[in-house]
RNA sequence: GGGCGUUUAGCUCAGCUGGUUCAGAGCAUCUGCCUUACAAGCAGAGGGUCGGCGGUUCGAAUCCGUCAACGCCCACCA
């Protein structure tokens, strides 16, 4: 085989290799006799760029599916992209808008030819940045939520729903974003503190002197009042009863109402009531039937029915209407004031409650058995600690509103009959048929229906995604969704537990009677340093395609793994990707070393044997702890332990033990050992590091075009024998015991010692403590020899001889610091087995551990006497 | 205003239903080494009254109470 370069070089490695993955098909998966393992990807923005978190929670998805796939299992990672109604369109509007084109002067077929040109465009990039990290999954499957399976199925659903009983239509009071003019569901606003004024307004009582004063955080909304609301048990404001005010400005009267709703501590206990814009004044207006007045056009400016600031926009009429009661004298004062406001998701507009007509989707049955399988743990989150937050929502579930005022989705398929009226239907023919049922008239054409113009919200198809992948909506009884469903893990993040989580869980139930996946693995956030969540205005989050290029793949990937458990937000730091890039040099070495040697067939060493027995012990040992972990979806805790493995096991030990002597051949035994362990521990490592493991197993040992790692299995694990860890455990510490007397005495590594052992104990893994101490003899002496440096393994002390070489008071400093640590420690386990209350409730063997420990103590306390007596002599 | 979570070494975290010298890991730091796999390295070392206080117990990082700080979620106080 070809040299290896000293230094491990990632980037052509990671595209020769992804390149032949895709060539050989080894990430596809069609249905057979194996036990299917799948992953549906939580699909990203189909105009979006990969960022910080697509990494962490693609990475964890690639490790969980390779590691399957490794296990037997015939493992499924489903891509594709959502279509993201309003993100989507709110880009391409931009677009149109720099092309100097308005929305509104195209048709809706005109305008979505524009969108599907955007799409075309920008729709894979996401994708191709996916496989750069490595991401196995099966392309040939790629889905989007608007295509021909997705939309029909969507369709299908809505129409099923609505033939239920559970999607209705309505005026509602709902969330309404100015800016991309679309109704939102409550869960699209994110409510922010915003410092504010709180104005107090003088509303002149009819037929008197004197003024109600009211105090509101939005002045320019009193053009909509349409009463004023008291406490009735407000002694205050009692003389308002039954009286009429006048709103400033406006001059109209509005009555006095009393509500016990109205709290008599705020302001001045007088509530202005403006029905149309405001969820609690529109409770008020429904309850007392007041009338009411929507002032406000979709875009946020004044409408005609203010009848002032007609046409400017809400935030400059709330500046100048200051202006104008304050000349009016009309405006009492203002505090300054901290509130909550509600702004879009997407637009980051401020929402207005706004009187609409809109579809929604009953969530109250739909959410019953979703509950359900949370809370009895038949899906899992991890953590677990998310059951609370999902419990307290679905418990509490609204009505979601699904029906937006856009272009880009799925168009709601409810088609309008000339004579009033509407129909739900799958198809146009179909809606025409029912709309002949409907009506009785049977001479109506397709040009008599007029289909509704709102489409769906994005999440609507979303939360079909682990049902229509497979095609489960049209044809429900077909073999893909029969094998591979449910999935098994789903890997996202909290923000997104309701808006996606909770309805994939709903839909589940609903449309396959079963759970969608059986796991959810809830990602942290990725943030700086300082802990700032990453973000584009803030410019703080790297770009992961340099990272990939300054520190390969598998670097990034194990970077982010090594500070990613489950829940937990991670502060990402280059020094974490720079951490996965010294590992992979240091496998990259150890396989060069290894690759390096003869071979002969030449009796195997002692310590080579030794060391063979013990690798193979803490090889399956730490494969049964990477098992349990990975079944707890502790995945940075497994890669810690395989890394702890390569590194200080195999890396700094056992190669140690069995290096053979420059330029000396190594035996077959040994050799064809170590190859087998590395050939295990690449396989161990792949799932983390997919390129450096698939490169260097390629070199390991000759293999067949189409052989590859990613589809080689874990080996199967064996029981094992510990008491082999334990005795190499005790040949390392004297070792390292030796190594600290040469630093201290700087005594060069190559200069051979002796060893002596005080009593008559046996030196475990002898001729491993020989190598690597690299000692000439090891020898039992009956008492400490003066001139020698000691240290203590268990009870048993060393000593190496040093000649005139020694400090004696150092060492005597040295010897009564430990000493007395010891006496002390004894006196306090002497303590407790004084105790009498100890002795008689401490279970025995508590007790029994307490003995030893008094015995242990008093031998080292001994030996160090004996020590300390030898040097003073 | 409710609910949840976190607080352990300089940093990021692990420590399950109280009991092995239990106070740990990785990184960072310090010391000595360019030793023929690797300086992106090797060998060695130091570092914490487990957020504060109180309680339960023979025994508390672990259980209980309380306070504090931080974070997240939910909620219509204008």
């Amino acid at each position: 085989m070809s040299e290896l370069a000293t230094k491990y070089n990632p980037d052509e490695v990671e595209e020769k290799w992804y390149g032949y993955w895709l060539r050989h098909d080894l990430f596809k998966s069609v249905p057979d006799s194996r036990e299917p393992y799948t992953i549906v990807i939580p699909p990203p923005n189909v105009t979006g760029v990969l960022h910080m978190g697509h990494m962490l929670n693609n990475t964890i998805q690639d490790i969980l599916i390779r590691r399957a796939r490794m296990k037997g299992k015939n493992a499924l990672w489903v891509p594709g992209t959502d279509h993201a109604s309003i993100a989507t369109e709110a880009k391409v509007v931009a677009r149109l808008a720099a092309k100097g084109i308005k929305k509104t002067d195209l048709t809706r077929e005109e305008f979505l030819k524009h969108a599907w040109e955007w799409k075309e465009e920008h729709g894979g990039i996401i994708l191709e940045q996916l496989k750069k990290l490595g991401a196995s999954c099966d392309w040939s499957r790629t889905a989007f939520t608007m295509d021909e399976v997705r939309s029909k199925s969507v369709i299908r659903v809505f129409v099923d729903l609505y033939n239920k009983g559970l999607i209705y239509r309505g005026v509602r009071m709902v969330n309404w974003d100015p800016v991309a003019l679309t109704a939102l569901s409550d869960e699209e606003v994110i409510y922010k503190e915003e410092h504010g004024k709180l104005y107090y307004l003088r509303y002149k009582i009819v037929g008197e002197d004197g003024y109600a004063v009211v105090a509101t955080t939005r002045p320019e909304t009193i053009m909509g009042d349409t009463a004023m609301c008291i406490n009735p048990n407000d002694p205050k404001n009692a003389h308002l009863k039954g009286k009429k005010v006048i709103v400033p400005l406006v001059d109209r009267e509005i009555p006095v109402i009393e509500d016990d709703y109205v709290d008599i501590e705020f302001g001045t206990g007088c509530l202005k009531v403006t029905p149309a814009h405001d969820v609690n004044d529109y409770m008020l207006g429904e309850k007392y039937n007041l009338p009411s007045i929507d002032i406000f056009n979709d875009n946020g400016t004044l409408s005609e029915k203010a009848g002032l600031y007609v046409g400017m926009d809400r935030f400059e009429v709330r500046r100048q209407i200051e202006k104008d009661l304050e000349a009016a004298g009309l405006l009492e004062k203002t505090e300054s004031y901290t509130n909550k406001v509600g702004h879009s998701e997407r637009t980051d507009a401020v929402i207005e409650p706004k009187l609409s007509m809109q579809w929604f989707l009953k969530m109250g049955d739909l959410a019953k058995p979703a509950l359900d399988a949370v809370m009895n743990d038949d899906i899992k989150f991890y953590p677990s600690k998310f059951k609370n937050t999902y419990n307290y929502w679905m418990s509490n579930i609204k009505d979601w509103c699904i029906s937006r005022q856009l272009w880009w989705g799925h168009r709601i398929p409810a088609y309008f009959l000339p004579q009033g009226g509407y129909v739900v239907a799958e198809t146009p023919e179909e809606a025409l048929a029912l709309a002949k049922e409907k009506s009785g008239d049977d001479s109506l054409t397709a040009a008599d229906l007029r289909q509704d113009e709102d489409c769906l919200d994005t999440w609507f198809s979303s939360w079909l995604w682990p049902v229509s992948l497979f095609n489960g909506i049209l044809e429900p009884d077909n073999e893909e969704i029969k094998y591979y469903y449910p999935t098994n893990d789903l890997v996202t993040g909290p923000d997104i537990i309701f808006f996606w989580v909770a309805r994939m869980i709903m839909a589940g139930y609903e449309y396959k009677g079963d759970k969608p996946f059986r796991n959810v693995y809830f990602t942290g956030i990725v943030r700086d340093k300082l802990g700032r969540k990453m973000s584009k205005t803030l410019g703080n989050s790297p770009n992961p395609l340099d990272l990939i290029a300054k520190y390969g793949a598998d670097g990034v990937r194990m970077g982010l793994m090594l500070a990613a458990p489950a829940g937990n937000d991670i502060l990402y730091d280059d020094a974490l990707c720079e951490q996965g890039r010294n590992f992979n040099n240091k496998i990259w070495n150890a396989f060069r070393l290894v690759k390096g040697w003869s071979v002969a067939d030449c009796a195997q060493p002692e310590a080579a044997a030794t060391a063979v027995r013990w690798f193979d012990v803490v090889l399956n040992k730490t494969m049964a702890e990477m098992d349990d972990l990975f079944g707890k979806f502790r995945l940075s805790e497994a890669l810690m332990a395989v890394y702890k493995l390569f590194w200080d096991e195999f890396s700094s030990w056992y190669l140690e033990m069995v290096k053979p002597a420059y330029g000396q051949p190594v035996d077959r035994a040994t050799y064809d050992a170590t190859l087998g362990f590395f050939d295990t521990l690449l396989r161990l490592l792949h799932p983390f590091m997919p390129f450096i493991t698939e490169e260097l197993w390629q070199h390991l040992a000759e293999r067949k075009d189409g052989d590859s790692i990613m589809v080689a299995q874990l080996p199967a694990i064996k029981p094992v024998d510990e008491s082999v860890i334990s005795s190499v455990d005790v040949a390392k510490e004297i070792i390292s015991g030796v190594r600290t007397v040469r630093l201290q005495k700087s005594i060069p590594n190559k200069e051979k010692l002796t060893l002596d052992v005080v009593g008559s104990a046996d030196v475990p893994a002898k001729a491993v403590v020989m190598k690597l101490a690299n000692l000439s003899e090891i020898v039992n002496v009956a008492e400490k020899e003066p001139m020698t440096a000691a240290f203590l393994v268990g009870t048993t002390e060393y000593a190496v001889p040093l000649g005139n070489n020694i400090d004696v008071e150092e060492e005597l400093k040295k010897l009564e610091a430990d000493l007395k640590y010891n006496e002390g420690f004894l006196q306090s386990v002497l303590k407790k087995l004084g105790n009498e209350k100890f002795v008689n409730n401490a279970p025995a063997k508590v007790i029994e551990m307490e003995r030893k420990k008094q015995a242990d103590a008093e031998a080292k306390i001994a030996a160090l006497k004996d020590s300390i007596a030898a040097l003073k002599k």
